[in-house]
DNA sequence: TGACTTTATTAAAATATTGAAAAAAGTAGA
DNA sequence: TCTACTTTTTTCAATATTTTAATAAAGTCA
């Protein structure tokens, strides 16, 4: 049945709350009024509701905003001594752990290295961290993210699979929120990044993002509406294994053609293996000594910068490929953004007009133009904001 | 902004009206104390919402429902007595006329050839038999429903290209609420067959669901949370004209290796042809006398039927498409089921096993074994159910 | 200084939901 | 047929929010 959500009258002022709390959280500067005028609230429901956070002290009064002609708006905030957040991201090498307050601000940050930890070592080291952390915060700490990379099943919490640190099935929810009892929200890399993006970063108040991490493989996360599309079993957004060369190349999952076996930076390395093996000469080779083991996309770029004619062609390659598989996500999904991020984003100008040519040509036109295709900011880290807004629209 | 749906306090008995009429509406026998359980309303919520349902004449009281050990529930239906509908489904050679109550029993239904129409003639036909069909009903005409072929721009009603009618950017809501002042609602056959199949036929109930009409072409409708997924600009679900085979053949669309250059039936009646070109015998070629223009797919599943060897091997590579196609879709959104309908279905028994087995070999497994995987009953009049759902969405 | 704006609050009125209890209309066993 | 029990539905006072209208507060600008 579709569309049952009763308006519970019990529910009412909780549901108005929730709604003012994310009003505040997502707007900067917003004073009483303004909420009124975002919310269709009235003034004194929004005054009033306002009081009950206040009191809580779930929300502070800020400094004074620029008079427009009148009395000057009060600048409402999320209030940071209303509690802190612990986050920590599993990534390939390295695990990094944070404590945040509620206004998202980091205040206390580490890394650690678990190169050498095995899966036993990974449990320990971050249930350690996650108590040093809690012992650091004065405060109540509000809910826990975690990160890892592989498929996640969210809702339960579980960890299906994540290679790097040999987990399996693993439900870190439960078992976080058994030793701590403290709301714990998991996610994995792809998805924590692309709502990173969504909410404070290029696809800020976009509703309809796909958004594509092409590195090693690709990931896909398609956000519709403002929210994760996650299918009936928290498995959906597989783009990356839709086939798009039926007599493609064979891909890690065992299927052939492949998106991901198309147009990711190991088919790119790849690639351009393949073509010195047959013979081309190429700068990668020589910046390798040979050793074609060693080639990494940093070596594909570097070379592609100096006119090198195989680094150049196997990315125009990549990028028609790319531009294919982009084209079919806008025909299926016309979005308003399609953002791509990964380690392809430094090899950036030597695709970018390929790609948007290849999807200009191959999807509808009404789709396309009504569809931003970006490249995200490598530098910014939008894991850690995306998994913090996970746990705050969760617990807020 | 994601999710700024206000509980405005106006709206908030609407929205349980609404709510209570739609339970009503999709349950065929509901008492007043099930919708309670069904809604999450208290009781006595539900009588006060259903007394002035009864007050306005929306709702009627049906016969008594089977006592369960105590006093027996009194069964609510939609006033058939209340309004009536209008439904017009302009297909290629006919144009179907309905008139509907409220509680969409067919009351009057026509059809007309359009065959020899032209443009200005449809238009003069539709008005005309709208007009007809009003004169017919005794009660008020609450909405107007409209099903054309080709995209359409439903939350503007506009006709986008309708092929078979000559329609280029045809505003058909806007001309018709002008004339008649009635709410009017357009829709695609494809997504109107598909809202059909969720509201009364197989993909009852069910929220995630990929509809494919796999015919002449392949058209598609994405049903995500009970709604179609419209996109951006209201023409997302192009999954036809996804590549799935960069070298494929030319598509009507001007793309190469679409989906529906490669799974549809004009894909396989093309593919007999070339066959019979190249020198295959094929009993094909002999039921249209060798000239291989007559060549339909009802032939090709005859000859299958026959046994004949061209016809079951292009069948068996139209199936591995689909399987891959479908297979996509399955990895993409995760579906709680993809319902498969238009000609193909005809020729189901030629294909079914292989397009499981391709989707199998093709998907994840997570993915494929939440996922359903139908052929719908072309006898029933999905298209007719759909539109009027919509039209009943809108005006309840 | 005074008129005007804009922002925020107050207090009474309006409205829909809830909870508890009762009424209504049956079943089932003795 | 009577009585006890169920289930469905309604009644009615209590409750909780929002709304409307009016007012206060705090500024700008001429």
């Amino acid at each position: 049945m579709a569309d049952l959500i009763p308006v519970s009258y019990k529910l009412l002022k909780g549901m108005n709350e929730s709604l003012i709390l994310n009003v505040i959280r997502h707007n900067k500067y917003v004073s009483r009024s303004e909420i009124a005028k975002i919310t269709n609230l009235t003034p004194p429901t929004v005054t009033n509701i306002i009081n009950k956070l206040l009191e809580d002290g779930l929300v502070k009064e800020d400094k004074l905003g620029e008079s427009s002609g009148g009395r000057p708006p009060v600048i409402l905030k999320i209030n940071n001594e209303a509690f802190d957040l612990i986050v920590i991201i599993i990534g390939t090498d390295i695990m990094e752990e944070y404590l945040l307050d509620a206004e998202l601000n980091i205040r206390e940050s580490q890394v650690d290295s678990i190169k050498n930890e095995d899966k036993e070592g990974i449990f320990k080291l971050l249930f350690d961290r996650i108590k040093d952390l809690k012992g650091k915060s004065a405060k109540e700490i509000a809910g826990i993210g975690i990160v890892v990379r592989g498929p996640v099943k969210s809702t339960e919490g579980v960890s299906v699979f994540s290679p790097n640190i040999g987990w399996r099935n693993v439900p870190i929810k439960e078992m976080i929120e058994k030793e701590f009892e403290i709301p714990t929200f998991v996610e994995n890399d792809v998805r924590a990044m692309a709502l990173g993006e969504f909410y404070n970063g290029i696809a800020k108040n976009v509703g309809n993002v796909v958004f594509l991490k092409v590195g090693h493989g690709i990931g896909a996360t398609i956000i519709l509406d403002g929210k994760i599309y996650r299918g009936i079993n928290d498995m959906a957004g597989e783009i990356g294994h839709t086939t798009i060369d039926v007599a493609g190349p064979k891909c890690s999952c065992g299927n052939y053609g492949c998106f991901e076996a198309l147009a990711s930076e190991k088919a790119l390395v790849n690639n351009v293996v393949k073509r010195i093996k047959e013979g081309s000469y190429s700068l990668v080779s020589e910046y390798v000594n040979g050793d074609l083991e060693n080639i990494t996309t940093r070596f594909v770029y570097k070379a592609a910068e100096e006119g090198d004619e195989v680094a150049l062609s196997e990315l125009n390659k990549i990028a028609i490929y790319l531009g294919i598989g982009i084209a079919n996500i806008v025909n299926v999904f016309s979005p308003e953004l399609v953002l791509i991020s990964g380690g392809i984003v430094r090899g950036r100008k030597f695709i970018e007009d390929v790609v948007l040519e290849t999807i200009k040509k191959r999807s509808f036109e009404a789709n396309y133009s009504s569809c931003s295709i970006a490249f995200s900011n490598p530098d910014y880290n939008t894991a850690l904001m995306g998994i913090s807004n996970i746990i705050l629209d969760s617990i807020l």
